[in-house]
DNA sequence: GTCGCTGCAAAGTCTTTGCAGAGAG
DNA sequence: CTCTCTGCAAAGACTTTGCAGCGAC
């Protein structure tokens, strides 16, 4: 289950798109297409982008009762979409960890620390500035994320 | 056990220093000072910054045996450090946290993803740019934190 | 048909909590 | 003395794993 072969980088993909992809990264691996897989992928995609394991099983198991989807095939499932980069993880100091879909580069978050909400943003001066620094320091940069943490708009106005 | 008072923001602390403004936060919230919170600071202090509450709690064991220093008090007096601002916390995608002594703004890190090093650094340019994104996003920063993953020198040239 | 996938429940991690006795102020 | 701390063990939260039957290819 380690070393799959891929190659994505979907930043603002279409589901249909996305599907096709995945279909071809289990071919490409001799794994195989579910319907647990898909309805996992979709809900990933449907919903607000940032859920944990455990939301998103929810969510299913509203959605799609009649699957009786185990907890277990979500973690399995996620686990999969990482590894294969189609998913990536987040986990800001609360416990457990959050999944979105996308790309692993250039990722920066911020956080809201009253409601939990997460917006994302990415500033091309900070990018750059980043790259400098690791060059500065003899680094080699694979990736990188960075959280802001603070109150959002909304609950300050609460 | 929420809501203690303080203000400290120490980025290159003596001992000294530091131990005495626990303790005065301890006096500040009707704590008390025990051997066991000391030599919690004290490891914390004198070890590489970044420590997970099970590794510190080993080191304790070998160094201070005849205290017979219980995991629990260890995550406890971590939870009391982080609360206080005197250390905090990182965790990066793996399990578990990791502690560092320090404020809680303006900490960045370059991550080996080889050797599993940390390095630190701060930019400027990024806190600034930092700074403004939240403004324009009338967002209410409070904190930050960004981790470069990659390669670091030593391992480079393995 | 083969071999990977799934749900379930059991087992693992990591962290927190309840409690009674120990100890700081 | 009082009231917080501590170690221990038990409980919790989150995640992973073993297994037997199911289902994709």
């Amino acid at each position: 289950m380690s070393n799959l072969t891929t190659n994505f980088n979907n930043k603002t993909i279409k589901y249909k798109q996305l599907l096709s992809n995945f279909k071809s990264l289990l071919k490409k691996n001799s794994l195989k297409f579910t319907v647990q897989r898909e309805v996992i992928l979709k809900t990933l995609y449907n919903s607000d982008i940032h859920l944990t394991p455990e939301s998103l099983h929810q969510l299913i198991q509203k959605k799609y009762p009649e699957l009786k989807t185990g907890i277990a095939t979500v973690y399995r499932t996620l686990s999969l979409l990482e590894e294969s980069g189609i998913a990536t993880s987040l986990s800001f100091g609360a416990q457990g960890k959050k999944y979105e879909l996308g790309a692993k580069k250039h990722h920066d978050h911020l956080i809201c620390t009253e409601c939990g909400s997460i917006t994302e943003f990415v500033d091309e001066e900070i990018e750059h500035r980043q790259q400098k620094i690791t060059e500065e320091l003899g680094f080699k940069m694979s990736d990188h994320s960075m959280q802001i943490y603070g109150i959002c708009k909304k609950c300050q106005n609460k």
